[in-house]
DNA sequence: CAAAAAAATTGACTTAGATCAAGGTCACAT
DNA sequence: ATGTGACCTTGATCTAAGTCAATTTTTTTG
């Protein structure tokens, strides 16, 4: 498998030692623990749609993402889902010191875990104060999404929602709008229903509002999956979020 | 003002030295650094209902809540309003790291916040790991709330969402329900407005449900506040979860 | 390439919860 | 005790999004 260096976010730390760049790594090579680390590591590649994890199961690993997307998520007995993590590459995968996934988690394209066993990690974590404090900002990074999330689910329409979800993945790719063209590009890695799972909504509703937004010229779409925003502004107006919103420095 | 022990949580560390019990601060002192701590601390109480800081305001302290209850939440521009944190006893206020809110904090009942200046804390932060180590618990416990929440806003009828809120605040007052009686009561410190907020729902849809739970004899009310359940287990089949449910050990 | 499967769209109809509009209760301050 | 304002309830009506049911488009695969 081949990694390319684009598809790591730029919070990544450069680790000349460590092959894979991503952020978890790369905090302890600092404390040149990089031997321990290399004996511990081990990657997995899982294919679109299958599971990684189900709620309940031990949890022998936790991980990042290096490579596509994955998802978390939580069922209810009758089978209505809510997704309450979308996993880009860098994202932190489980929860140390819990022996037992409380969310299922899924690949929603092909994804490359760089995986770890739970309690030499839990070990690292105690000894290294570089890699807790890199935790502790990323759980806190991670509760500020989930609490803009939660607006989201709670008081936006399914216009708003769809809007916001474009921004969202627009702004995790890094596809920032050049301030010159104020155009951008970007896939969609989800299908509608994962949209769906994302947003709260059935199916259906993202289908209808997403061509909504098309036919206002809000976006456009190629192939289904690929959107293309004229005017990133727009749509960030179409979100409801304040006008200099979400820069939660 | 009298602090009595039993506002606060079980998880709560015991120290002797501390003059008021909470976890962030017990935390530290087992590393001693209790001088530098009570040069550093101060206590400030709310009225219900008054403003703790507005999102946008620069954060000059952090701190956590010793009595009462208080809340974060987001406001659109149009007013449509998001709770997204229930603060209690012990629970955390503010982002180290972080120098404007991101969020408002009110004070739902009359407050006592325990509050460190942030920069000095900061460099508490930095030298002592215990302390680091119970930031990252508390960020990630919270996480997990969080994520149960999204939950509940993104498929719960206006019903579960009740129910679920009513469980919710009988857990964290620790009114487990008694083995033999399976009978709990317990007050809810929120207005119906606040629990529309916490819900994403209208007042008079949250006051119609908790209506008709009662009418169903799920609940019993006195003076509106005031919640009776006789049988909790039938109260946690409304919620819509599963049967073993949230127990994320 | 054709057939099958998966994903997405579109339409007709229903419904849970929102909205709008009175009233009723309760705490407490004069 | 009584009046004022905050809080809560209840009813009538509306509507955004859900549900059910085809149909079309895209992707996969034999």
């Amino acid at each position: 498998m081949k990694i390319i260096a684009s598809q790591f976010t730029p919070a990544s730390i450069d680790c000349n030692e460590c092959p894979i760049k991503h952020r978890a790594v790369c905090a302890y090579c600092e404390k040149s623990e990089m031997a321990l680390l290399e004996a511990m590591k081990s990657y997995k590649t899982y294919a679109a749609g299958d599971p990684i994890i189900f709620a309940g199961d031990k949890m022998a690993f936790v991980g990042s993402v290096v490579f596509g997307v994955a998802r978390l998520s939580q069922t209810m007995e009758d089978g209505r889902k809510q997704m309450v993590g979308l996993l880009l590459p860098s994202d932190f995968v489980g929860r140390p010191g819990r022996a037992y996934s409380a969310f299922d988690v899924e690949a929603t394209t092909e994804v490359t875990l760089c995986r770890f066993e739970r309690k030499p990690f839990e070990k690292l974590l105690r000894d290294i104060p570089n890699l807790r404090e890199r935790m502790l900002e990323m759980a806190l990074d991670e509760l500020d999404a989930a609490r803009e999330w939660m607006l989201l689910l709670g008081r936006k329409t399914a216009r708003e929602k769809i809007a916001s979800l474009l921004t969202i993945i627009a702004r995790r790719q890094n596809i920032l709008p050049d301030a010159a063209k104020n155009e951008v590009s970007f896939d969609l890695s989800l299908t509608r229903e994962a949209m769906s799972e994302y947003l709260g909504l059935t199916l259906e509703t993202v289908s209808r509002q997403i061509n909504a937004l098309r036919k206002d010229g809000v976006i456009k779409l190629e192939k289904k999956r690929h959107v293309i925003v004229n005017d990133f502004a727009r749509l960030l107006e179409e979100t409801g979020d304040d006008a200099d919103g979400g820069f939660l420095a």
